[in-house]
DNA sequence: TTGCTCCTCACGTCACGTGAGGTGGC
DNA sequence: TTGCTCCTCACGTCACGTGAGGTGGC
């Protein structure tokens, strides 16, 4: 015969934790001795214990109480669940610790070193800083939300800045921010593009991030607010590019 | 410049995730447009990221928003905390995996089919319902909590049962529990008992549990609760394989 | 006697969820 | 016009924590 302060301790909980439990009917009420104190016994410990792994597994205390009125073959079947959720929630866990370390290292917001070279060499090829940092923000976005496909897009990105033309309808892009929106030179550009999208990546559909994905809207809704000329732009390049959109 | 809907989908939370984030000053409000609706920046986006991230690592939103104006070497620390933190939450979320497997596996709540079964040949060697329900109790506790040392714990026990002397004194300790508490038969027990721990043991202190545990504590109590003589008997047992306490 | 534990309300807290009642965008 | 989204309160919820004000045990 223990008292709740000796129960709980021996649990690993707050006194206040076991009185909850009773209140909610997971736990039932001991006997009281002559003052009124709760009077535990083994039966309670064994009880509590089971409670509390499951409330450590994350299992709601609604759940728990109704596991106390289930069917042996029911138990066995919700133990099951919650042993997929937990192991689910140590996968999440893990991921999140994965992300959390690339925000602790890395030169720009966890990016890795090859990216960040990148972005500091665009300056050198002539982009402007309004230029950088919009590449910067996508591919943070893009790294910390895609972060299989992001070394591959990366490349492919990288790789097309090698090529002295392509980098130019990209140094175009950057300067036509400034332009009258009607500037036929837009409506020029976008042409340019169009076609050397097309020879790079031939009729199909063009590769990239998953549809559902909002980074590219993300990026491009805030690069059009800043410029009217890129608004226009935007507009005619998704009008050649997804037709279908 | 997209919506709130956007942003939160985005991320994964919801609308009001984001907004309690303004209201607790994690995540700066944006601008509105004209019919007063916040309107997101890929900075925004970058920022949700990475409070997320820290939430979903178990970091109270109050910390967050204090390493929003932390210097860059506290955040590398705070952020090493973290990631400490989280290390451990996982390893303990592993731990309650493994009790959860225990609970659902197993015949008697988990015990080991050893164990079980050694329980279930107590009553052919002589000992009484009471007794075994006791003991069941006190397998399922010192498994519950001390994993480690419970198997050993368990071996030396069932070892002693199969020494006759040592079985029958078990025996006459179960048979004790009707006896007047004032018998002089009880003495007589207490004293054959620590003649023969002693001479199991040796005169050093005795093995078992940590000294903190509470599980002797909880079973002597229940056990007492049941019977005077049990009671006297565990008085006469303490003062002399204990005398320090 | 003193410090510790126990008792029962009652209110607080943390991180949101859920309407209520209304307006704006496509 | 219709369904979806947005707005601001305000209250609810989940699992306890924290006094308040008092009594019991060693």
């Amino acid at each position: 015969m223990i008292t709740i302060g000796r129960l709980a301790r021996y649990a690993g909980v707050s006194v206040k934790t076991v009185r909850v439990y009773h209140a909610k009917g997971l736990l039932p009420e001991p006997e009281r001795d002559a003052s009124g104190y709760r009077r535990y016994t083994a039966a309670h410990a064994i009880d509590l214990l089971k409670i509390r792994t499951l409330a450590e597994a994350g299992v709601p205390l609604a759940r728990i109480k109704d596991l106390g009125d289930a069917t042996p073959e029911q138990v066995r079947e919700a133990l099951h669940d919650v042993d997929r959720e937990l192991t689910a929630h140590i996968r999440r866990l893990r991921e999140t610790q994965r992300r959390l370390r690339r925000l602790g290292s890395g030169p720009v917001h966890g990016l890795p070193t090859e990216v960040a070279r990148h972005l500091e060499h665009l300056p050198e090829l002539g982009f402007s800083a309004r230029w950088v940092a919009m590449e910067t923000d996508l591919w943070i976005l893009v790294y910390a939300t895609h972060p299989e496909q992001a070394a591959e897009s990366f490349r492919d990105q990288a790789q097309a800045l090698t090529d002295p033309a392509l980098r130019q309808l990209y140094l175009d892009y950057d300067r036509a921010h400034d332009l009258p929106p009607a500037d036929p030179a837009i409506d020029a550009l976008a042409g340019r593009i169009v076609t050397a999208t097309r020879q790079r990546y031939g009729p199909g559909p063009l590769p990239g991030l998953d549809a559902p994905s909002a980074v590219p809207a993300l990026i491009q809704s805030a690069v059009n607010a800043g410029s009217p000329a890129w608004r226009r732009l935007d507009g005619l390049l998704r009008a050649q590019l997804f037709p279908g959109r």
